[in-house]
DNA sequence: GCTGGCACTCGCAACGGCAGAGTGCCAACC
DNA sequence: GGTTGGCACTCTGCCGTTGCGAGTGCCAGC
């Protein structure tokens, strides 16, 4: 029915017009800067309408609308295109990433950049350790009772861990069981190799045999349980700009979420890879980010996601930029990663 | 003489009331709160005169007094003694910090504890580079033509960088090259690396001299140009705080310096291990500091500094309370990198 | 089903008056 | 001479009033 589509076409103009003006939009407004071929008092009508079925609201009476959570959810859904970046975006991001030197290089720009790019808050997940695999495990002697285990994964992530042996322990012992350890779990992926651990115990030649099993607990503890994955944040001078009254007032709680990490982790945990993932407001159940949205997606060579990125900002957000931006952003970081 | 004497006395009055109850100080309030046996128009007469010496200042007309920067660093200089941590705190410090895995760990949880502690924002500088020493240097081959580059600091540092050799590298020389590496390199002080380079590539054997000079520009790299110092961050919560008119109406500014992390680390690299540096608004000269003060230190076991840490906030702190904190977190971590 | 008109409702900014806090100055006191 | 109480003055913040403008809902007419 011709009725539907327009009054879609109206909650279209609202969100467009809301998000870049920050005022509650009116009926005569909307006829102004939109053609849409009616007149103010029918675009009332359809307000009233939208205003029945929850996509917009008004903060008092006589005021103009401003959308839902709902009402940007359905914007969002069926209502925008995603926006092609303009070429000198996509130079910008290429110029930005490249010579980056190394993980923590790669990353530290990638946030800058998104940053940059949507003015938001970004957000950067190193790649999951759970979802990499061995590159490399190196053992150095630091002490002749005392050595240090490196794990290098194939996304350049390094973790590390000193172990404390009963014993002396000599160089050519160091130099065998790094070749056992590397011959045991080179190539293997972190999620399986823990699996692993026991067999290696049995299958250990004699003499290294002890070394193994003091090692094996540390071992495990640096394969399967990672350390908590971690995020890098930017831009949250980003937070002070806009009104803080997008977040309630105060950018407190959002910060403070943002800081503890695991909140934001979890988020982080349910992104695809290629598909942009956007939450909005109420729906991310966790109270110190109502009033925010994230638009995240996983990034990764392949199918299978190395970990997640996106923005953090006011339900008042331009998603289709975002969602652009965020998406061009991880596309090439993923690429940039797949290279090394 | 007595004047001047009760005159102090006035400002340290001023200052610890304005810091605690953010409103400007009048004389009848000031007289009330602290016995200083004179009556509320002596006192008049003395911020006068301290006025007048461009310690304290008033916002306007018959409002009460402010303590300027001027007045603040003579309370810093002179008129405070560092307060004592409770037990209590003390413990705190300990649990925090104990159960750390690794360095990253380790300056994670201090950033986190300090801006506890002081409700300000944190600031933890990782182990300046150049004056930590090799502890293990390690080549590992990733392709047959591509080698990782890993160095181990004594302080638990990590950096690595990928080197591409025009040739096929096997197994041996990889191995000879590792040997080569730490036997110039291992237990040397970063600072001085970089001019043994050069040396290594004449005493290096003929077979390996190709591969030496491909690996030392890298090497060269990762020894004397560290990737710029980093920087953890926490505590920006505490920002949205207080009223943001402690800061000229708004933190942005403030937030940006500190993503910056240049500035930061500039004022970083000053401190001393030891004694604790104030750093009061205007004294700072980075316009983007105005209206903030640092109180920073240096960490790191015996005399030398591995790198700083801190709190920022408005120039309206608690100055004793913020020096005694940073003070034993920074003793703190200085004993923990020690024994690693 | 769309449109123009109209009465109505609110929020907001501007204004003026008022109370309170704080000052500077002065004359008196010890 | 330093200290004190008194006093007139100044300025801010708060409050109630008022007027304006934006926007709405409803209704009658096309």
């Amino acid at each position: 029915m011709a009725h539907d589509e327009r009054r879609l076409e109206v909650l279209r103009a609202i969100v467009q017009d809301y998000v870049s003006t920050n005022d509650p939009v009116g009926s005569k407004a909307l006829a102004e800067r939109h053609d849409l071929g009616v007149s103010p008092a029918t675009i009332r009508n359809d307000m009233a309408v939208l205003e029945e079925q929850g996509y917009i609201t008004q903060p008092h009476t006589s005021a103009g609308r401003v959308p839902t959570d709902k009402g940007y959810r359905l914007f969002v859904d069926r209502l925008s295109a995603v926006k092609p970046l303009s070429t000198a975006e996509k130079r910008a991001i290429e110029r930005f990433l490249d010579g980056a030197v190394d993980l923590h290089d790669v990353l530290g720009r990638t946030v800058r950049l998104l940053a940059q790019l949507t003015r938001q808050v970004a957000v950067v997940q190193y790649p999951t350790l759970s979802r990499s695999a061995v590159r490399h495990l190196e053992v150095v002697q630091v002490a002749s009772t005392r050595l240090m285990l490196v794990l290098i994964t194939d996304t350049g992530r390094v973790e590390q861990r000193v172990v404390d042996t009963p014993v002396d322990v000599d160089a050519t012992a160091v130099a065998e069981l790094r070749t056992l350890l590397n011959s045991a779990f080179g190539g293997v992926k972190l999620a399986e190799a823990g699996d692993q651990v026991p067999d290696l115990l049995e299958t250990a030649p004699a003499h290294l045999r002890g070394l193994v099993a003091t090692v094996s607990s540390t071992l495990l503890e640096i394969l399967v349980e990672p350390s908590e994955d971690r995020l890098l944040i930017g831009g949250t001078a980003n937070l002070a700009r806009g009104n803080a009254l997008d977040f309630h007032g105060t950018v407190r709680p959002l910060l403070e979420a943002l800081e503890e990490q695991v909140v934001v982790l979890r988020l982080m945990s349910e992104v695809d890879s290629g598909t942009v993932l956007v939450r909005i407001g109420e729906e991310n159940a966790h109270e110190q980010l109502t009033g925010a949205s994230l638009v995240t997606v996983g990034y990764g060579a392949g199918d299978r996601a190395l970990g997640g990125l996106g923005v953090v900002g006011p339900t008042r957000m331009d998603y289709p930029t975002n969602m652009a931006a965020v998406r061009a952003v991880a596309r090439y970081v993923g690429h940039l990663l797949a290279e090394s």
